[in-house]
DNA sequence: TATGAATGAGGATTCATTCAT
DNA sequence: CATGAATGAATCCTCATTCAT
């Protein structure tokens, strides 16, 4: 029978993984010291290792804290569209606005976890999977609605649109630039969807996807 | 007036170069000492530091020293095209050969250098951008000769050309795949240029761009 | 009033005993952690520091268990000897016996205790003496019957007997080696009563003394 | 071409040795810092590790040190004896005197060394052979010219010596009493050669070894 | 110029022990 | 009585960099 509540150890738990998000965000990973954690959270050093197996398997909970909110809220909102390009218009938005208001957590995950040697038998791998085949599912809807070209596989676009996000965001942030959300989004998913080739028709006017 | 010739100077610095690139490739900026790369180069770690200010400084000059080599060898495949789709999809070749060739290269500029503070005080910074900057004048020419969307600034053709393609190869890269470069290629020139919806009228087939 | 019997107590007691000299057989006293010994007994760690004031508390109290036993069963095999020369081969043949089967419990004494700042006085000091005093007053009486050498004090005895013992168990220990009790016993017993020396007469076939 | 003599590394090695011994010595292994040997050898903690692999390297070499000086000590020594009753008896003095002399040093290697699990693979393992070797050719020299008894093997008069002298100085040295080497070594070595046994004709008036 | 000996800062982790509940 | 969460001290080792020779 435990001495303290389970909503305690929760709050233990938690306060831990926000001093942690905090530390691993400002600091990166090696230069971020567990005592520097431990004092953020007003805990104990010794108390972190309750909580977490190392100071790994901190980063990783924190990552994963952070990727199951961005993992729900995409799925919410998904939802809402219907088409293939509606679709694949706001999961570029919502990537992007992503990328603007977590710099930090991108980041880690860029240069701590993806690099790493064991990344594929990691939690974040797991996750990151769920998180990018909302893409690959988006694809496969698209192809068998007959709006997507069957000559492009559902992972090519998960790349182009990850990656071609990724160095655009990038570019931004390191800059210390604010992004422009709703425009980035727009040409970016133009894009993807009809590429960078001058067209003789421009079918519609191209609806951009505005954050609410 | 030296000792030592000017030549002499320039072996000793060459030998420390690529001391540096074969200890750093294999282990990674953190886990290379300069002891190492010194013995591997055959003199000793004082004299790493007659040639290079610091151990970041090393690296540094070696990631230099291998730009320079791709954007020559860039630039000289782009002048044996003329339209703009066949030298997009020539740089989409050339690119994706280059992370399947020189992986470990591509991995220390991604995670150590592109994310550091002063990344845009680099010298780094300027080879990239002259790089990159082959994309750019590629697709200033497109949309000259009309043949790029001007709604589609340049900058985010470069931003999707070389994200696309580092998600796309990182993921080969980590699970120790080969890439198939040659459909790599056809595949994501054929997203950049013509996106990934259904097309009513495929213009023209594809004419895949192949090393040689 | 004790809210749980005096018998309960002696259960909880002798639980954690028993797990304590598991534990720190299996692991010796560094490597034995206190939480390890709770589990294995079955309580809370906190509990242990009910029964025992700290790690070296138990320590002490695993081995005098142990000692309390060793002294007991010897005290009863002696009884059934009368002559100095069949009690010394006796004790010798017990001895060695007690090390072929209870070694980490020796190891524990020889490298934890017996070492120790403290060890004068510490209740195994005491245990340790009743034990090695069984010698002694085997060795009073066999100078009382004129069985012994006069020149020879009884503690040089006990001295030479358990020192020789240790350093012979502890070679067979260390390379894992079984000890032939048997043989050891009759050899080490002949040295002690009459040296190693050649001896013109050989007074009698030693009579070894054999484990029943 | 070393910046520094082969001298002055030397001197460097041996103050650090030097202050290892201090240090382990007064503190034991676990409670020997090695900023604290450092310290007494008026070098820097880094440097330790250029002359020592590790800490435990460092204990080792100091008792190896240590080592090496008993045995060329004792082979001088024995040189001057030629009885198989002398030679005894004089390394029963001089084993007795190393004690007395350096029980920090017999300490730490009963203690750390030769408890520990690697034990027959270190090089105190050999040097300890050799030590104790001498007293098996003593042996087999002493079988040879039949002044030793051919039931007693050599190892196990290696046992009873180091062993009983082990306890009986070991019993000493806990009681911060001082030993007196002469009438111990008489008595031991008279044990070792004749027994404990009343012997009817006392042979020859025990000539006592003394140390000079 | 070249050497390589010397420096010294810096941090994750364990675990005996306590004490609020 | 019993729990087990919380504490926090204590330390080995690496390696980039310097500088006397």
């Amino acid at each position: 029978m435990p001495r303290i509540s389970k909503e305690r150890q929760q709050d233990r738990r938690n306060s831990i993984l926000a001093a942690g998000r905090m530390v691993l965000s400002a600091r990166g990973f090696n230069d971020a010291a567990i005592s520097a954690i431990a004092a953020e959270a007003g805990v104990s050093d010794g108390l972190v290792y309750r909580y977490f197996t190392n100071k790994r398997d901190l980063l990783i909970a924190v990552l994963a804290d952070f990727y199951e909110g961005i993992i729900d809220n995409l799925e919410v909102i998904l939802d809402q569209y219907d088409t293939f390009e509606e679709r694949i218009r706001a999961i570029v938005y919502e990537h992007i606005a992503r990328f603007a208001s977590d710099k930090e957590m991108c980041e880690l995950f860029l240069t701590e976890i993806r690099v790493s040697n064991n990344y594929r038998e990691t939690e974040i791998f797991r996750l990151n999977r769920r998180y990018t085949s909302i893409v690959v599912r988006t694809a496969q809807d698209g192809l068998a609605r007959g709006e997507m070209n069957p000559a492009i596989g559902p992972r090519l676009l998960r790349d182009m649109l990850f990656g071609g996000i990724e160095h655009f965001a990038w570019r931004h942030i390191g800059r210390g630039v604010a992004i422009d959300v709703d425009e980035g989004a727009s040409k970016i998913a133009e894009v993807l969807l009809h590429g960078v080739c001058a067209r003789s028709t421009p079918p519609n006017p191209p609806k951009a996807h505005t954050g609410k």
